[in-house]
DNA sequence: CCAAAAGTGTTATGTCTACACCCATGA
DNA sequence: TCATGGGTGTAGACATAACACTTTTGG
């Protein structure tokens, strides 16, 4: 067995009230369906280091506040909004020299907003903006810091809560047609799904949708009107994870 | 539009090289099974604050190494192992005072091993132990700081990963009994299996579990004695989360 | 031989996929 | 009326749960 530390207290050589230094911030990956495809909010920076380049919204932690709320704080500065329908942390980010002038330690969290068009267009154009994640993930936007890696870890983060805890919902409006919904599962997967079993999928389980009774205008191009939906409870936020009940299988769920 | 912020630069109002400054930590959750159920690696606090109650091992984070490299030493330090079959992060908690005495703000990992029991006798007993997850879970055994919420989120972090990636190997030694690994099931996720129709799910994928051809003892009650089976690839770490094959489906999985 | 544990077979039941078909609307 | 999407029905493929049955050991 060799040295034990503790937590709170300085490993063995450190003088405990010299502990060293880091700054924490919270990074926040803001996620929303735009033209039919996922689209992550970037800020360019303004100053050195990575002048020009675009980023992730973030900044410092307040000692007076806890993560979650300095993640809350964050997302309101950027979009004025207060309340994400999804806001779950999802990393932390340590590396040395991650950050070139400091240590940074950053946590990220991932939001989801159900279309923060509008807002970001409130805002300087030329400072903020919705891009493509897959202008991102192709590399053919370049991101600041590790913020790269940070953005893939959100996607894959959202493709699994997705499944998970169906968090479909946080993307969509208050009410929605399972066209969108749909759509929401396909930009995000990459996959296509057929829309007559989606539906039943959907609609089958208890809690997921719930009619409204209403129904939406039909597109340009005519065709039957579609029903409208309200998010149920079941898919709030965060949920339960996907393993169903377990209480009661008596064999390996696949 | 608010305030502005940027990743790495101060808000408004502050002077960039003034940041709040923070202590980071990294605290590991170290789970084994022994004795038929989840036991979790405590140490006992020798100094205030809470000085003589159960925490989890931990340390500072030093300036030149990664979050990972700094869990896996901490790691090394509290067993002796340099290899955990998994270790994962799984939160930061920055909770303005979690620790009395500064802002700290931690980082959990989880780690599974194959059975620290000989490892920690080692140490010395007095001050480390390896308690059942459930005394911890009940309140039989109270934690330093906020650990009872680490340990909290570790444990249904292995629920869901045992679902989704098959971590269940971590659990158990490099040779094995479909029994054994069922037993690791049964305790983290509190139910009875059917032990055909596990062994055919586990059997049946290729790739989960490979024949060694040999056989283990039976019990001195007698009974066939098990083929011993070793870990395929299938569930080396991490692995593909449970989603089947995304690229084909057409319909919501659930 | 008997008890115990491992491993195999079998069947009813449930779920998922694919696709055919019907419905309601705009032009 | 036709084209376009929404919504329903259904048969086959596939997966799961339950449990009876066979195998191989210790005592």
């Amino acid at each position: 067995m060799k040295t034990t530390t503790r937590p709170g207290e300085a490993p063995e050589g450190y003088d405990p009230s010299r502990f060293p230094p880091f700054a924490v911030t919270v990074d926040v990956v803001i996620l929303t369906m735009t033209e039919g495809s996922l689209h992550v909010l970037l800020v360019r920076r303004g100053e050195a280091p990575f002048q020009g380049m675009w980023a992730i919204p973030g900044g410092f932690k307040r000692p007076p506040e806890t993560l979650d709320e300095a993640a809350i704080r964050e997302l309101t500065e950027e979009t004025g909004v207060d309340s994400a329908s999804l806001l779950t942390q999802f990393g932390a980010y340590g590396d040395p020299g991650r950050d070139p002038r400091m240590n940074v330690v950053t946590v990220g969290y991932l939001a989801v907003l159900r279309d923060v068009g509008a807002i970001v267009a409130g805002s300087d154009a030329s400072d903020a903006a919705l891009v493509p994640v897959a202008d991102v993930l192709k590399g053919t936007i370049e991101l600041a810091f590790d913020h790269l890696r940070i953005v893939l870890d959100a996607v894959e983060r959202v493709r699994v809560e997705l499944e998970v805890s169906g968090i479909a919902s946080a993307f969509v409006g208050a009410t929605f047609t399972l066209a969108e919904l749909r759509a929401v599962y396909e930009a995000v997967w990459g996959v296509q799904l057929d829309a007559a079993n989606f539906r039943r999928s959907v609609v089958a389980d208890e809690g997921w949708v719930i009619p409204t009774g209403r129904r939406a205008r039909p597109g340009s191009a005519g065709g039957r009107p579609p029903e409208l939906f309200r998010a149920g409870r079941a898919w709030r936020h965060g949920g339960p994870i996907r393993r169903v009940d377990r209480s009661q299988s008596k064999g390996l769920t696949r």
